[in-house]
RNA sequence: GCCGGAGUGGCGGAACUGGCAGACGCGCACGACUCAAAAUCGUGUUCCUUCGGGAUUGAGGGUUCGAUUCCCUCCUUCGGCACCA
């Protein structure tokens, strides 16, 4: 800091303002381009950094967003490059995908057509940008060249039986003509993440991922330097459970003959066939003893054969209920719980207990095994449906410090006086071996009444240590036209087979026609889906479904390695140096869709072979979003989109880049504020004129040079921890602060000095990054260095210029800050502390007093307790 | 309901590991330059004030010599999940 540095004012600087940005950007960007500045080739002798920036999706316009995206990962790339890296930092296209594909349904406009000339406009956008993007590593996703490999990567799953079709329940997007995968459902509404329709099911059978078996491995982030937020939503998504899988049986004939005996059939108990079986996953074995009844999902294959002639009518009328209703009416959680009973009893392996086998909608087919054990004096929503229908309520778990009245009383084995299910921990009672057992509120094994039963469970035979998931294999056939085709032949003799790999691409037809009739285009082609089988040569159908783009985007990152490569996905050489990822950045809504597929689709590859390592990126940050200025979201509907063509008109790339790195904290995002970048454009102004006007000699003193320097040192140590941080805003506030420092050097006669002369050039050595194209300009043209400053080693800190000399030191008295003192930067803790208590003020505000504890933190501040 | 993030001047935001709250910028006010405006430059700018000070980081409490920072309770807001047995 310059405090106390005496500032001599010297003669005033001539004006140069001769900053041009249009001129000076386009001049570089066409050398830059002409000298392959930023091509990145590998090179055994240097360390490498692999940054990546989520690809965009070729909408036509680049706007804020995108710059936002892509620029602080830029400058950041940049700042590895001059610390010594050699970096990769590529950009593509994620070309596939219904926008295309429904304007041409709208318009006629061939996808194909109208997305290649996206992708021509935006690489110009992109041009303006002055990122480093090493161009002769784009990929687009809709190149035969990339997506041959997309297919060939499809038959590697397939062949080693993690892709699979199979009938089921889908989400189908009625808008979008299309099924979904469950990651493209959201919110409350249940509806189509692209276009905001409610989804509905349909029974379709399709092709998908078996992501489920790698669950447990998705679930362990270990060596990975990710958000916690993203970490939290896969983990929530993923939604394991640990319980048990317990064997029920259908009540016999004769152990319903038993009936008026009461609960327990010692003798004769038949063996309960396969056929008779309900397994039942429970996260509470440990209330096995409660449970008084049993529900299965509507949906559930034995609901016919329990059910009794008297209950048929009920039951079936249900089910068609049931059938009717949307999931959004089903799944709604405020909904009063509704149910029939079956006529059909179970018997619980635990006590033989024989309780009643309802059907209710509150069950769920797609979870667990379709039936659940309902214990309703713990569990809350078997306590309402109990209570609904008079059901049965058994205590199992008793609190330790309640007393009866809430709970019910257990001895006489009824809960019908308990307000709600009791779910705390407690005792285990009426549970024959178990009374007594301590139960506590941890899920699983850690729990010691769960352990016990669990292994209890197991011994005799009648149940098993189980876990669930919340998680789904991955669905991801889409009927649709633009996207890569699913390489498999359906043959009536020998079913499903890849196409033979040396026949691939399998290439999308280009005369198609445009008929919103919701069905593939390429089921509608006369010809193409014809073809032979590749088993028996026969005549075959190909499959006219394609796949969900998030397919293509799992390994976008190893086609950069090598876009045009034609012996395999990717040239072996260039993963071995390149691979993994260092940085990725990109939007925090891929958290629980791309992140997730792509460290699946990496994992599977590693079990091939093909892959290494158990993770594809090692660190990812999350942009927050740039929002309108009236807080709202941008949208081209609402107009009001913040076009960067325009801002890059006006103020030139480096303003902007440089605003979009100052306006908000990067992984917050903000609205965005059109007359704040005035204030980065002054600052890029008042740059070009430090470093051009002409300016008067050196006549400044020691004191000043040193302050000057010291100044220097302390931003780049900030700025070089900032970058590190991905806390992109307060390096440019620190460079604001260094040039007004300059600025007053320059007044007090610095300038032409060597002090000067360094600042000078680690000025712009720190500016490169944010600003490159005037910084380039500036170095080359002003200061005369050698071409290029994108070529320049990053600045050393010297720790010893850094260093203040003299400090201040606040005094605090009860407190409050009552004085500040000037120390020398070594004194000892007891000169601070006799300094402290020198200070008049001090001693004003001690009244005579004797204090009585006098504190010296860390040399930054004094605290006197009176 | 459950899980996670955030809450600091008129605004975006800063504050290293518990140690001077409000850096930097926008906006605003005043001044210089100008016939005038814009641009530019300079000064000021958390609030209250009886000009001594006092209050202040969503609210309340706690730990501490000292809390924007740690702990507890609550409020607001954004995002995710949601009858998951």
């Amino acid at each position: 800091m310059a405090k106390g540095a005496a500032v001599k004012p010297a003669a005033p600087a001539v004006k140069d303002i001769s900053y041009n940005p249009r001129v000076v950007e386009k001049k570089w960007q066409a050398k830059w381009e002409a000298d392959k500045l930023y091509r990145a080739v590998i090179d055994e002798r240097k360390p490498k950094h692999y940054a990546l920036t989520m690809l965009p999706y070729p909408s036509g316009d680049l706007h804020i967003g995108h710059w936002y995206a892509m620029i602080p990962p830029d400058a950041r790339a940049r700042f590895k490059r001059m610390q010594g890296f050699n970096v990769l930092f590529p950009m593509g296209f994620d070309a596939f995908g219904l926008p295309a594909e429904n304007a041409a349904i709208k318009d006629g406009v061939h996808p194909m057509k109208r997305t290649y000339a996206n992708i021509e406009r935006m690489r110009k956008q992109m041009r303006s940008m002055g990122a480093m993007f090493d161009r002769e590593r784009e990929a687009v996703s809709a190149d035969p060249e990339y997506y041959k490999w997309t297919e060939w990567f499809f038959i590697q799953l397939y062949k080693h039986g993690l892709a699979y079709r199979k009938k089921a329940a889908v989400d189908w997007c009625p808008k979008d003509n299309t099924t979904l995968a469950r990651e493209q459902v959201v919110g409350e509404g249940r509806v189509c993440e692209r276009c905001g329709t409610p989804v509905i099911k349909k029974n379709l059978e399709q092709w998908f991922f078996k992501t489920t078996k790698y669950a447990d491995e998705l679930l362990n982030f270990d060596g990975i330097d990710w958000p916690q937020t993203v970490k939290t939503l896969q983990t929530n998504w993923i939604g394991r459970s640990e319980g048990a899988e317990v064997n029920f049986h259908i009540a016999s004939e004769k152990e319903l003959g038993n009936q008026e005996s009461g609960i327990r059939n010692r003798d004769g108990l038949i063996p309960p066939d396969s056929q008779s079986l309900i397994t039942v996953f429970t996260t509470r074995p440990d209330t096995l003893w409660g449970a008084t009844f049993m529900v299965f999902s509507p949906e559930h294959p034995l609901v016919d054969k329990i059910t009794t002639p008297e209950q048929k009518a009920v039951v079936d009328e249900y089910k068609a209920q049931a059938a009717r209703q949307s999931d959004i009416e089903r799944e709604a959680a405020d909904k009063e719980k509704t149910g029939v009973f079956t006529g059909g009893y179970a018997i619980n392996p635990v006590n033989q207990a024989r309780i009643p086998i309802w059907i209710a909608d509150y069950v769920l087919m797609s979870y667990g095994t379709g039936a659940i054990m309902a214990v309703p004096a713990h569990d809350e929503r078997d306590f309402a449906f109990a209570r609904k229908y008079d059901l049965p309520i058994v205590p199992v778990i008793q609190p330790e410090f309640q007393n009866e009245a809430e709970m019910g009383n257990p001895s006489t084995g009824s809960g019908q006086r308990m307000k709600a299910a009791y779910i705390g921990d407690g005792v285990m009672v009426n549970s024959g071996p178990f009374n007594g057992t301590k139960v506590n509120t941890e899920k699983g094994r850690k729990n010691p009444g769960i352990r016990k039963v669990i292994d209890w469970l197991e011994a005799q035979g009648i149940g098993k240590e189980s876990v669930n998931y919340r998680y789904r294999d991955w669905l991801i056939s889409r009927q649709r036209y633009w996207g890569a085709p699913i390489p498999m032949i359906h043959c009536e003799k020998h079913g499903w087979n890849p196409v033979p790999e040396d026949q691939l691409p399998v290439l999308l037809p280009e005369d198609v026609e445009w008929k919103p009739t919701g069905e593939s285009p390429l089921k509608l082609h006369p010809t193409w889906k014809n073809t032979t089988c590749p088993v028996c040569g026969g005549p075959a159908t190909r499959e006219t479904d394609t796949m969900d783009t998030f397919m293509c985007s799992s390994w976008y990152h190893l086609r950069y390695l090598s876009p045009h490569y034609n012996k395999g996905p990717f040239d072996q050489a260039e993963y071995n140096y390149w691979m993994p990822v260092d940085t990725y950045t990109g939007g925090i809504e891929h958290a629980t869709m791309h992140l997730l597929y792509t460290r699946f689709f990496h994992k599977a590859l590693r079990d091939m072979g093909i892959t290494e390592g158990n993770e594809p990126m090692l660190q990812l940050r999350n942009q927050g979003m740039v929002l309108a200025e009236d807080n709202s979201k941008m949208s081209k509907s609402r107009g009001n989109v913040v076009a960067p063509d325009v801002l890059v008109e006006k103020y030139g790339a480096d303003t902007v880049r440089a605003y979009i790195m100052f306006f908000a904290r990067w992984e917050m995002g903000a609205p965005w504020d059109s007359q704040g970048i005035e204030g980065t454009a002054r600052w890029i102004r008042r740059v070009w004129a430090l470093f051009t006007d002409q300016t008067p000699p050196t006549t400044a003193s020691v004191e000043v040079k040193k302050n000057l320097r010291r100044k220097v040192h302390q931003t780049l140590k900030r700025v070089t921890r900032d970058f590190e941080r991905f806390e992109f805003n307060t390096i440019i506030s620190s460079l604001m602060e260094l040039m007004n420092e300059m600025y007053k050097a320059r007044e007090a006669g610095a300038a032409g000095s060597a002090d000067w002369n360094e600042a000078a050039e680690i000025y712009l050595k720190m500016l490169a990054p944010v600003a490159p194209h005037i910084a380039e300009e500036l170095w080359t043209n002003h200061l005369g260095k050698p071409y290029s400053i994108h070529q320049q080693m990053w600045p050393k800190v010297d720790e010893a210029a850094a260093k203040e000399d003299v400090i201040e030191i606040p005094v605090q008295v009860n407190g409050k800050v009552r004085d500040r003192i000037m120390v020398p930067a070594e004194a000892s803790e007891d000169q601070i502390k006799s300094a402290a208590l020198a200070s008049e003020t001090v001693q004003k505000y001690l009244e005579g007093q004797e204090p009585k504890k006098v504190i010296v933190a860390q040399r930054r501040l004094v605290s006197v307790v009176v």
